[in-house]
DNA sequence: CCCTGTCTTCAGAAATTTCTGAACGTTCGC
DNA sequence: GCGAACGTTCAGAAATTTCTGAAGACAGGG
């Protein structure tokens, strides 16, 4: 365990490194504040205070956020606040989603197959066709390995109180 | 096989597509351009006409997307110019290389699991980790057996001349 | 050794993205 | 129903990214 200023510095630092990787910054911010809190639900307040931000951008972050399948609203009764809580499944989910944007390029891709006639176009086409559909088929596949895999060692090992 | 306008048209729609998917404008369509030239190599000039932009923006996309292993450099005896070659690995090539991104972000979970003491905020990070290290471990095996795949198909079905 | 054709770099313009703050809805307790 | 507490939206400011055009660097032929 070391200190609060340690924590935030590390979730400072994963954040930035999602956002090399494309999040966006805020998103990126809301999501390691999640990560590296010792709550299990943050209300939009929390984070506008966590990250020093307005309620705005906030509400902004969330939203994007929540769309990725990282965070769920929930409700909590007696608070008139919102509270959100990362999904148990936020990681998988995530990159199946990312597989759908592979499906996205398929698309485009095969009506490029499409419009061009047989020659050197088409084969690299066809070969980059190939490749992002072999990919979406073995996205799921791969997903339930690593979920198989983990629930037995959480069977074997035991699972946090 | 079509006309050349619907060919441009479906390039850009492509180009489109990957810039959705958080590739830079002009690198989506210095890419597309090689896709779906018929052309065994193109040069800056080529692709500053194809594309209708200015030397210093051809410069600017070719680097970016020969630094991400898509296209390499070909030198051409008697032409000044440089020519540029899609490789034949580009998309195995670029998988493999968004997964050294995802060994960017597993290191700084890393840190942020050494941050942290026991609790949810560990818990939640060792599970990230967890996800993240098995991916980097699968990617390759995933691109071994698109590979083989690919050249079993190809021993079979005979490969265009 | 110079000259020409080609590529790269860079400062600034243009476009885009991101954040804020204030105004506007909404919902819940009373 | 009323009022207060929250959340959302949106116009505009600020920051960032992207593109260009011109100037400079480099290589190879003559």
């Amino acid at each position: 365990m070391t200190g609060e200023t340690e924590r935030r510095e590390a979730a400072e630092r994963l954040a930035l490194t999602l956002v090399g990787v494309g999040m966006q910054r805020m998103g990126a911010r809301a999501l390691a504040a999640f990560l590296f809190s010792e709550q299990e639900t943050l209300t939009a307040a929390d984070l506008a205070s966590e990250l020093g931000v307005s309620a705005g951008s906030v509400s902004g972050a969330v939203r994007m956020v929540a769309q990725m399948g990282l965070i769920e609203r929930v409700h909590v009764a007696g608070s008139r606040r919102e509270h959100f809580r990362m999904r148990d499944n936020a990681w998988t989910t995530l990159y199946t989603r990312q597989h759908s944007v592979v499906d996205e390029v398929l698309r485009a891709v095969d009506e490029g197959v499409d419009a061009v006639g047989a020659g050197r176009a088409r084969d690299r086409l066809e070969y980059m066709r190939d490749f992002y559909a072999f990919l979406l088929n073995e996205a799921p596949v791969l997903v339930e390995r690593f979920e198989a895999q983990r629930a037995e060692s959480q069977r074997r090992g035991g699972s946090r109180p």
